[in-house]
DNA sequence: TGGTATTAGTAATTCGTATTAGTAGTGTAA
DNA sequence: TTACACTACTAATACGAATTACTAATACCA
């Protein structure tokens, strides 16, 4: 009722349509070049002046409640404890923020507590606080996937999950770069090849399982049973995996380890120079994910960049997608990685 | 105008109220448990029961407009890429998020860009989308604080800042935790013991630096300069200092190396290994967080161990204090953190 | 000159929730 | 019997922005 801009609050549009003379619907018209509507020049710099000198931004709950739309994406985080640290992921959330930025979108992280539990997802989405959600670290038959699939609510997956399913997802060919560490150890003259892996079930495991197989086939090689080890993502697996290997008579004893995480070749190297092995002469020694600590080893280690920015961009290009409501034809993008051959496994 | 209620759409608390029929307002008092009402039992369960049938989630857009709130903390990410992973943020970041998320809080991920670029924080702010900030990694007379203060928004560090200004921050005493480290050393006999840690500006380096110097003076040992050598969080780091020390001769070089990270320290003990030393007995080494990594190196690695969950905890005790208006009278909390010995410092 | 288009706006309504101000009906004490 | 308190609600409004449905004034055309 009163021509007073409310004081000690923020500014609203009224306040700025208020100092600018114009009615609030004006300004909003200005403020979102609402088209099919004619503002002429010096009303606009007036109603933008008036903007400027009350530092106005326009509230984000008013605008989510009136469009029925969200500006945030939920992103279900892991307990970190435990398994050694994951810098892929921090890699792959830092490029997905900074996608969904560029389009207005931000990241809430939220924990996503045991795996199975899809009450968080849920309610997120159903309260309105979330348009969608990213998903990483998959799982065969993951239920998360399953849920959200069930619920028809937008995600873009960082992974596979099941073969059947049809979603938006985005991966690296894990068994193309498994297979190109293969090959290149190969073509060095080796002949028994020990693989470290996680434990079964993990679908990006799986992969590069395949990829490790189908490369020694393709060099006339059959792979042996005894040639493969499993455990959790960290140093200790990969300690474990050659005091295993070590303890085999040398003529059947893996001549070179490939690895699915640099953090398992760390623990290799380890153990080799523990055994007086010289890495990259006395065996040959490959990671994966080429973390930043790859290049930084003794020898420096050969590892698989997988291009993760590309991943976070695609992801959020997908994900906005089905948002926007625009038909998903291609549900899943696959990108291919790249072997960084380094002294750890030359001969 | 029409008593149907609106389908295709998510159901609203009117929906909820036309069900049990009842008006708007009694399913809000029901929900909130709004004192000062009377609810008989009857009406509350039939209330509740088209809540549950209808599986109304209040809208979030909704109730932060009335309310003039948030549900929502910022946190400012950095870019992962070139410097090693941070498990400490990681853990950090974990149990912020579940302390937040027990509140009713969630936390709002963005990317700080360069650290003097405040914009960010201000549009988050002014436009409603948070109701303050988590800081983490802070540096002296850093921009990001200067700038909260300054704006009387609230926030909480993880970290210290300058020591004139006041402001919430939560710290784990680094002085203490490197002259623990020092005392231990002196103890196992060491009298030269080298110190790797970040460049210059960084604050928790400069009191973990304080730390050792006072933690010599206090064994009567006299710091050198020459036993002091600065470099990024990396292996490689590590790598330069000890191969550094390696020049001097053997009677003026450091017989112990303490590192204000374990990453750096996993450099030093490549490096020791390559020059044939082997650690824990021709050198002692220790690092800084104990990380996961840490009791899995070979030898197993001394280091210092920071609460960190409880630093999340404590921090946001600290913020939503704030935000809900309570005098912050102890405006900065100092834990303790705790020597874990493992060979690698053993002699 | 009258009718239609176009320009430059405005008033009113909506999104879903919380809250303030009320009201009808019953019980009860004076 | 009336005044008053209490119970069990409801109507109306506000939060801030977007949008639909108008209007007054001018320009244009036949």
């Amino acid at each position: 009722m009163t021509d007073e801009p409310r004081s000690n609050r923020r500014p609203s549009m009224s306040d700025v349509a208020r100092l600018a003379g114009v009615s609030q619907t004006t300004v909003s018209f200005i403020l979102n070049d609402t088209p099919g509507n004619s503002i002429p020049p010096e009303t606009r710099e007036r109603v933008l002046a008036a903007v400027h000198e009350l530092g106005y931004r326009p509230n984000i709950s008013a605008r989510n409640l009136r469009t029925q739309s969200t500006n945030l994406i939920g992103y279900g985080f892991d307990d970190p404890a435990g398994v050694a640290s994951h810098p892929v992921l921090d890699q792959f959330l830092y490029s997905a923020i900074l996608s969904l930025e560029a389009t207005g979108y931000h990241l809430l992280t939220f924990v996503a507590g045991t795996r199975t539990d899809t009450a968080v997802y849920e309610d997120l989405y159903r309260r309105g606080q979330v348009s969608g959600f990213l998903v990483a670290n998959t799982n065969d038959n993951d239920p998360r996937i399953a849920y959200l699939i069930d619920r028809g609510i937008p995600f873009a997956s960082f992974g596979r999950a099941n073969d059947e399913w049809r979603f938006a997802w985005v991966d690296v060919d894990g068994g193309d770069g498994i297979a190109q560490v293969v090959a290149h150890l190969v073509a060095g003259g080796h002949k028994r090849i020990g693989l470290i892996t996680w434990p079964e079930g993990s679908k990006a495991g799986s992969h590069r399982e395949s990829g490790y197989a189908a490369g020694l086939r393709a060099a006339g090689i059959e792979p042996d049973p005894a040639w493969l080890f499993r455990g959790e993502n960290s140093i200790q697996t990969g300690v474990a995996g050659l005091s295993h290997w070590l303890t085999l008579p040398a003529e059947r004893r893996p001549t070179a380890v490939a690895c699915v995480s640099d953090i398992i070749a760390v623990g290799v190297m380890n153990a080799a120079a523990a055994a007086g092995l010289q890495v990259g002469r006395d065996l040959a020694v490959t990671g994966y994910d080429d973390s930043s600590l790859a290049q930084f080893l003794h020898p420096p280690l050969t590892s698989v960049r997988q291009p993760i920015a590309e991943v976070g961009r695609r992801l959020v290009e997908l994900l906005l997608g089905q948002i926007r409501g625009e038909p998903a034809d291609a549900t899943g993008v696959m990108l291919a990685p790249k072997l960084i051959i380094r002294r750890s496994s030359q001969i």
